[in-house]
DNA sequence: GGTGTTGTTCGAGAGTTGTCGAACAAGGGT
DNA sequence: ACCCTTGTTCGACAACTCTCGAACAACACC
């Protein structure tokens, strides 16, 4: 079971946005983000691993990811550079904190 | 039934996202984009009245629409100053034609 | 008033998604 | 060898979404 990390010019915008369209989904990116590299069960946002793995899941397979084995774990770090250079100012926008009002 | 155009800021960041996750209501916006106000039923993509009556009440209660009346016809036009106050660059990168390769 | 155009709303159906517990697999430690 | 930790996968279930045709509403025009 390869990770199946595809090329970001074989994933359709719509795929990206619909990965990013939850909010479990969203606080990963953001950790992501912040924190750098990050073993996967480093999330816990209230959801059971199972949950959790399948949120990495839809994330790598949209190309907003990629994982690798270390040990027990599995290291997971955001494809920055790449999307950045894709869709220049998509991740600021949605990364950045709003103001409530 | 009034329009029910929310403030953005009542918005959460997935619910756009997810409104944007769609193919059909891309190219939507896409054609809000480049041809400023259009009316409902300029938006011929393959789709039913019906369903494209659906997707435009996404959009809108997004707070990506506004929608005025105007005779038997509805003029739908793009929030853009508002998101890309809110959001800068999201609309630019999801709306930017995507090199294939 | 009647007719036609334009959209919305109402079910309904098929498909997708988010969630979980349980079972399984792979490593590390003792 | 044994166990514990870390993740993945497998059903299953509820909820949501996209789609449609049909019925309805609002308006314009003759």
């Amino acid at each position: 079971m390869e990770p199946h990390e595809p090329d970001l010019t074989a994933v359709p915008v719509t795929a990206v946005l619909a990965a990013l369209a939850d909010d479990v989904r969203l606080q990963i990116v953001r950790a992501l983000a912040e924190g750098g590299e990050a073993a996967c069960g480093s999330f816990d946002f209230g959801v059971s691993k199972a949950t959790r793995s399948h949120h990495l899941k839809v994330l790598r397979e949209a190309g907003l990811t990629r994982t690798r084995a270390a040990g027990t774990s599995r290291l997971v770090r955001l494809r920055r550079d790449e999307l950045d250079q894709r869709y220049p100012g998509l991740l600021d926008a949605v990364l950045t904190p709003r103001p409530p009002a």
